[in-house]
DNA sequence: AATGCTATTGCAACATTGTAGCATTTACGT
DNA sequence: ACGTAAATGCTACAATGTTGCAATAGCATT
């Protein structure tokens, strides 16, 4: 989904991005920021498209590669989280104390994913004898309220 | 994963596919028959790439298109189930009125997909006002029996 | 058993998502 | 300001999935 933030938001306030940055030992760079930025700000997990939009929207130049190579650093480094949709792409978000785990709705008529703060997949769940958790990826498939709402009131933000 | 199932297995027995077929109005194919078949005798979820591997080995002949609509067909009509692996290609398997919704483990070492026919995820979960749940999808990710035994034994038995 | 209709197939071409290699640029410690 | 490794920005490629369309083949009917 094409979010459209207001002109220059993702380039207010870019201490923190900065220095989440540094403190990783990464350097800082004009994409790594804005995509920490497009991410702290975001309501909802981004995919790369989203990003790309997002940066785009902000006339930051980037590079599609740049991109990947940006959120996989981050990924890596713990600063993002990557979640698996239901179509085959990535999407992202921003790791947050206070949100460690939770489980992820995607609205099956206008694509969106929602993040559920409240359902903590990881808990109570039992394996059989020498499987080793890692982590649990709890997808709930549905429509939302806005789409839910009407029977016939599909407002399709226009993704794919 | 390439599963090896031994040369005919798939070919035997096949009233049971043909009637699944026949029953839900479509036209009993040598590709859908081989494709229920193959996933109704299969330990795990299997991906197209696994599929193709085991009509091939059962010598039948199928296009990677055809691989593709067959699945989508059975998956439209409740036959089959499509699962979202960590790598972003779907794996199928078959609806058994037994283990009706399920978990499922993903090895992160070797690849492996098992059914944990134990983990019903889509009970007890509670949305927020207006959304309405279709299903759930919970992915547990870790280490399996076989790989987590030994630090350094990984058994990868060949799949990316 | 032959016929006819149309659901499926099989092919080629394309779309999407993600990676690899490598020369160039840039962040940042000195 | 300088030097150097880290990142970028290309281009090319790989993997997965989709579309269009002519040819084939199930299956109901004769």
């Amino acid at each position: 989904m094409i979010m459209s933030f207001s002109k220059g938001s993702v380039r207010s306030g870019n201490r923190a991005a900065k220095d989440l940055i540094a403190d990783h030992g990464g350097r800082v760079t004009r994409t790594r920021v804005a995509v920490i930025e497009a991410l702290q700000i975001a309501p909802a997990p981004m995919s790369h498209e989203d990003l790309g939009a997002a940066l785009a929207a902000d006339d930051i130049p980037h590079d599609r590669v740049t991109l990947y190579r940006a959120l996989d650093w981050l990924v890596e480094q713990g600063i993002a989280r990557r979640i698996a949709g239901s179509d085959r792409a990535w999407r992202f978000e921003v790791v947050r104390p206070d949100s460690h785990r939770h489980a992820h709705f995607h609205c099956d008529r206008c694509g969106r994913v929602i993040c559920l703060e409240s359902l903590q997949p990881s808990s109570a769940v039992s394996l059989p004898d020498g499987y080793q958790l890692d982590r649990a990826e709890l997808v709930l498939h549905g429509a939302c309220a806005t789409c839910g709402d009407g029977p016939g009131s599909d407002n399709d933000p226009g993704q794919h």
